[in-house]
DNA sequence: TTTACTGTTCACCA
DNA sequence: GTGGTGAACAGTAA
């Protein structure tokens, strides 16, 4: 379940659940998910390890231990990472499990096995996950209109693409670019190489706010969130456009129409959204 | 049976 | 070097 707002979600539903929590034993069914080092390695450094936080960058969720071990991972399309008793009946498609020293597992469950772990030592550069070429948060001071145009002015892609570029902004998806571009009455088709000084503008307003309400509008209780209440973001009725094709625009009236973009889905209001 | 799908990376091509 | 396309990962759902 993987864009910014549902990393967040995660982290501040887990942070509680894991801090002071010490791994007893580990449980790989799926050696393949772990990316570094080799499964064994893995489970031997984290046996007996205690956690003592977690961080979020971009899509990446870092969990750290007390033994100077960090495990970084990323959900990509369909991972889940929860906390659930261990007599919590285990889904299908559970491929790792922690288990705690209060009762409880944490699991990662991914239907399409993309998800991946990397186990590293904290204090040392990471070089291997990709976060070191991660750019800016959406919520950073120094996402300004300069800094967009700065990046793409002289490149000729969709700004719709663009969004996705975790190298300039980190923890936009798909979902959500299309959603930031409707706020900003942005079609996304439009060539960086085309857009003004103020939908640059408009561009760095509408992205920590939308990023920002989606976190608000995700969020949900452990409780919930165990009995997956929280999955069906995808069609959230928070979202103006995304996934809404046909559906008149809550602004304007106009059906909400579907284009490809670079390979993906792309929703957009053909009347708020000018080509301009 | 076919197609699309929230993410990322890579190969290949113009 | 830029950028477009498609494939790969693997499974589900419409």
């Amino acid at each position: 379940m993987p864009e910014l707002p549902e990393v967040e979600t995660v982290k501040r539903i887990l942070t509680p659940q894991l801090i002071g929590r010490r791994i007893q034993k580990l449980t790989i069914h799926k050696p393949e998910i772990i990316a570094t080092p080799d499964a064994e390695s893995f489970a031997e450094c984290l046996t007996n390890a205690v956690i003592t936080g977690l961080r979020r960058r971009g899509k990446f969720l870092l969990i750290d231990f007390e033994n100077h071990y960090t495990v970084t991972l990323h959900l990509r399309m369909t991972g889940q990472l929860f906390a659930a008793p261990k007599n919590y009946p285990c889904k299908k498609h559970t491929h790792l499990i922690f288990h705690l020293d209060d009762g409880n597992e944490l699991r990662f469950v991914d239907v399409r096995r993309f998800g991946k772990f990397w186990l590293l030592r904290t204090e040392e550069p990471d070089i291997l996950t990709g976060i070191q070429k991660l750019g800016l948060e959406p919520f950073d001071a120094e996402l300004t209109g300069a800094y967009l145009e700065e990046k793409f002015s002289k490149r000729k892609i969709a700004v719709k693409q663009a969004l996705l570029e975790q190298s300039v902004i980190a923890g936009i998806g798909n979902i959500y670019a299309d959603e930031i571009l409707y706020q900003s009455h942005i079609h996304p088709a439009i060539k960086t190489a085309d857009l003004k000084q103020e939908q640059w503008e408009s561009l760095a307003w509408a992205v920590p706010l939308v990023m920002k309400t989606a976190v608000r509008n995700n969020a949900i209780t452990a409780e919930d969130y165990l009995k997956e209440e929280g999955r069906a973001y995808r069609t959230s009725e928070f979202l103006r456009v995304y996934g809404r094709k046909g559906i008149a625009c809550s602004a304007c009236g106009a059906s909400i129409e579907k284009i490809t973009i670079s390979g993906r889905g792309s929703y957009y209001c053909p009347r708020c959204q000018s080509l301009k």
